[in-house]
DNA sequence: TATTGTTATACTCTATAACTATA
DNA sequence: TATAGTTATAGAGTATAACAATA
């Protein structure tokens, strides 16, 4: 649930008598902080691309074959559908994406990234990954594979 | 950075063009996923108790001792202090919470759960852990152990 | 009749700046 | 001079409903 832009950061550490609260062992509130300080970091280091933690999203899924619908998109994304309508009209204003109409469907609309997409997209990822490592830097390879074995487990369940 | 308030689930799976993609292994985007799950389930849940999410994290938080100032709370739920006022300011309304002044710092006020406050904290925890469950039920015990403690250090890191 | 994408709109959440009272 | 809390406000993010085109 937290969620706070602040570049310039807070203090991580917290006083005792709250990191040993109820919150303290609450699986979805450690996620929630987790993530807040993640997407913070993230979203401050994709600034230089002239992009947010959503629009890289799209771009990088826009890389992906078969190229999703905007369908797709809002669901693995978690996003809206009319989100996706703006976010997918910015990128390709930029020209890093395009609307293909989808033979098969003519009401689906696949997502494709260009060649300025796809290469912005390479350099945003290096970005985000040294973004990343910021954020989680202190754990190692080992940790780093199970925690994401872990969340990925949590983040399509079922 | 996903968040959507689906209580009637999204099809938590995903095309597996998707999940091969950049950022199938993008530690950022699978905490996004997994805690915007985890958020709206909790926040479905949590509405039984007339509580969201955020309103629950400060009503938790006020129960612990020494009870935390809200500049404290600010930091440890990373909520901007402005958030924090009017978050504290409903609990009030509704008996849940009081404003404390400090006597070494007349500036801080202490937030503080009534008695009411503690026994629906207790009753919404509950709620909570069992929605929590349904989010990361197929995790085995030590499995979400891992998970925690992993967790933890992303989120209090340095 | 249901679904994809779209638009418009209302709503919630988040960030910023200015102010007060204390320190 | 700096910090805790407050207020007001603007901006970003999110949800809802209605519609056209297609299935």
């Amino acid at each position: 649930m937290p969620t706070r832009d602040d570049t310039a950061a807070t203090p991580a550490s917290a006083p005792a008598g709250l990191t040993a609260s109820i919150l303290g062992d609450d699986l979805s509130f450690l996620l929630a902080r987790a993530n807040a300080l993640s997407l913070s970091a993230g979203n401050a280091a994709l600034a230089v691309h002239d992009l947010k933690a959503r629009s890289y999203a799209v771009l990088a899924a826009a890389c992906a074959t078969p190229p999703p619908s905007q369908r797709e998109l809002a669901d693995f994304l978690r996003l809206d559908p009319s989100q996706v309508v703006s976010l997918v009209d910015q990128l390709e204003q930029r020209g890093l994406v395009e609307r293909r109409a989808d033979p098969q469907d003519r009401r689906a609309n696949a997502v494709v990234a260009t060649a300025a997409g796809e290469a912005l997209a390479r350099d945003a990822q290096q970005t985000a990954r040294r973004a990343e490592e910021a954020v989680h830097g202190d754990l190692d390879p080992d940790e780093r594979r199970t925690l994401m074995a872990l969340l990925r487990r949590l983040a399509f369940a079922s």
